[in-house]
RNA sequence: GCGCCCGUAGCUCAGUUGGAUAGAGCACCUGAUUCCUAAUCAGGGGGUCGUGAGUUCGAAUCUCGCCGGGCGCGCCA
């Protein structure tokens, strides 16, 4: 594939003002770096044309090396017929004539670290007052249309801890993606459909029969048995009276699913209203049922040859008393990477889950979304890859899923693990979660691991206020910010105050390394989403906003030794200006980063 | 038995998609407050990146085999 990609296709634009404009640092210098390889090329000191794709300009990871760092000596070496040390040499020459250059040196194998003047760092700070929280937005997504479907938790009940996860994860994932630039959809896909929402009609009933006087004593294994159902079955009785309280099941089921259905996603919105988070679309799997999306899908796939009639094999290693061949309706899931074939329908003719779910992506993608996310929990890690099979086969492999899957959040209290289990009872609930951590607390924690690993959420610990709180550290360093600013206000008038007066300061009083280090910190912020975004990781920005809480305190300190590092200087107003336009941004980064947690941002910490 | 995920400091976890001497917090040790919030900061000790091979200029990262943990495995959703 890779070998018949012609080097006409590895041409960059030409950058304009305009485009650099809409770039970052980093990027606007790698443009600067692949022009110089075309001028080499031209003047055959390079051979021409050749492939600049991969080549990274990047902040070094030690700070000795300089502002940015770049390997195209390495990458080019091979296809160039050259010593990487050698191109380096060359490359290094004319990047050094650059005025945003002050500095160049080879080193290593060849990589080129760049020292960029610092003029070109204090023209973020302006770049930053002018754009507000909107500084990190791209045009990396290219407006492509993105589903975010998570939560999806089944309408029997309250959402409880093991949602708040990936509900956390999926809104954040959501207004990261926004945030890069993608055209992004949230989702829920209410399953209301199968046999357990007949279940909650029959709890439903119950309750409904209990609120009407009957001693219904211990509810039957099988039902829900969660005092949430109480009011339900009370508003039931309020409703309709005795009207169904002797007569046939089958005269108020359907009534009472729905009834309770909507009692339950009720809830179950209110509690995710609790976490902050609204979805754009609620899809009803019965809905979907209804309007025959599952038959379409299925003669979509019947069409491409993809259903037949077979027996699977029995699963090894695993006992199955029951077992006994049967054929089934199979959608050949193994010829998209999935292990075997799924059944489609059950034997009582009647559609799988799977098969629902299917109609559900296909629905997705005929409403132009060519990219989908799921967030799933671990326990359905089984399911990813028949999932995945089952979009690129109805979409024709046009449509691209991803599914992040959640490991489990173990809750620790008084030092002692927390565990959850329905049947004991003792299972916390989200809202319970949210009333005892806070709702901005349970968002950032819940971002600040990776989605695949297991995470400790220690409720003792997420409340202290001490550095170990990643949360608290965060917020601190905003509500400093905040407080200088307001110190500030005493000194000078509102308008000399404002965003676009501070983007107008002379910063040409911010030359010490820890102030420039702040700042090189927030140029990278663009940067981050954009890496965040491809990567679909959002615990990403936590670590970020962690360390510019860190470089942010550490100046703060510094200021203690060395009195020029103070922000405010009652008697040099342009440096006191310089200042708070470095501290204001540092404010709107810290916002614009918890915006996409959707955590609010504090003016102060009592 | 098979599939997926994970394995990094005593503990909880990062690691910029293959880059330079592997990082942070907690815990432990030392220091900083007449000062914009010390709820903070500066410094120190602490590692066979589970393990063995392979791929290449270069591997915690990619491939394969083991070891250990989690999840799942026909008509539950």
């Amino acid at each position: 594939m890779r070998d018949d990609v012609s080097p006409a296709q590895f041409a960059f634009p030409p950058i304009t003002p305009a485009l650099e404009a809409r770039m970052n640092i980093h990027q606007s210098f790698l443009a600067n770096i692949r022009a110089t390889i075309a001028e080499l090329g031209t003047d055959g000191i390079l051979p021409a044309d050749l492939d600049t794709s991969k080549i990274s300009a990047e902040p070094p990871r030690e700070a000795g090396h300089g502002d940015i760092s770049t390997n195209a000596a390495m990458v080019l070496a091979k296809s160039a017929k050259m010593q990487p040390r050698d191109i380096a040499e060359h490359l290094a020459a004319r990047l050094g004539a650059l005025d945003t250059v002050t500095e160049v040196k080879v080193a290593g194998p060849g990589f080129i670290n760049l020292t960029l003047a610092a003029h070109k760092w204090r023209g973020i700070l302006a770049d930053i007052l002018n754009t507000g929280t909107a500084y990190g937005d791209s045009d990396f997504g290219g407006g492509a249309k993105v589903n975010v479907e998570y939560v999806s938790a089944n309408p029997t009940g309250p959402l409880h801890v093991a949602h708040a996860r990936g509900a956390v994860i999926g809104d954040a994932l959501a207004k990261l993606m926004a945030k890069a630039g993608f055209d992004v959809t949230t989702e829920y896909y209410i399953n209301d459909a199968g046999a357990q929402v007949e279940a909650l009609a029959r709890s439903a009933h119950l309750r409904y029969r209990e609120a009407l006087g009957e001693d219904i004593g211990e509810i039957p294994e099988g039902l829900y048995p969660g005092d949430y159902m109480i009011p339900v079955g009370a508003a039931l009785a309020a409703e309709y009276g005795d009207a169904f309280k002797e007569a046939d099941e089958a005269s108020w089921l359907t009534l009472f699913r729905d009834f309770a259905i909507e009692r339950m996603m009720d809830t179950v919105k209110a509690d995710l209203s609790a976490l902050g988070i609204e979805q754009d679309v609620f899809t009803s799997e019965r809905d979907l049922v209804d309007a025959g999306a599952v038959e379409d899908m299925f003669s979509s796939l019947d069409q491409k040859g993809l259903i037949y009639t077979g027996v699977l094999e029995p699963p090894k290693g695993k006992k199955l008393e029951d077992w006994e061949p049967r054929p089934q309706t199979l959608f050949k899931a193994s010829e998209f990477g999935d292990d075997v074939d799924r059944p489609l329908k059950k034997s009582d003719g009647s559609w799988t889950y799977f098969a629902n779910d299917i109609a559900n992506h296909y629905d997705k993608f005929k409403r132009g979304f060519p990219i989908m996310v799921d967030i799933f929990g671990a326990d359905h890690g089984g399911y990813v890859k028949r999932m995945k099979a089952a979009v690129t086969a109805i979409s024709g492999g046009a449509a691209d899923l991803d599914v992040k899957l959640c490991q489990m959040v173990h809750l620790k209290k008084d030092g002692k693990p927390l565990r959850m289990s329905k049947r004991a009872g003792n299972f916390v609930t989200l809202r319970e979660l949210i009333d005892e951590a806070g709702r901005d607390v349970v968002r950032f924690i819940m971002l600040t691991r990776k989605q695949d690993s297991q995470m400790e959420f220690d409720l003792d610990k997420v409340l202290e206020q001490t550095r170990d709180n990643p949360v608290f550290y965060v917020q601190y360093a905003h509500a400093r910010c905040r407080s200088v600013l307001r110190n500030a206000a005493e000194l000078f008038d509102d308008d000399e105050l404002t965003l676009a007066a501070l983007a107008g300061a002379d910063m040409t009083s911010l030359d010490d390394p820890a102030e420039m280090e702040l700042i090189k910190q927030m140029a990278s912020w663009p940067r981050l989403i954009d890496s965040a975004a491809e990567a679909r990781e959002p615990h990403r920005v936590a670590y970020y906003l962690h360390d510019l809480a860190e470089c942010f305190h550490g100046l703060w300190n510094k200021g203690k030794d060395d009195a020029r590092l103070r922000f405010i200087h009652e008697d040099d107003k342009v440096r006191t200006l310089a200042r708070l336009a470095l501290v204001q941004s540092v404010a709107t980064v810290i916002s614009s980063g918890l915006k996409v947690f959707g955590v609010t941002p504090v003016e102060e910490l009592r």
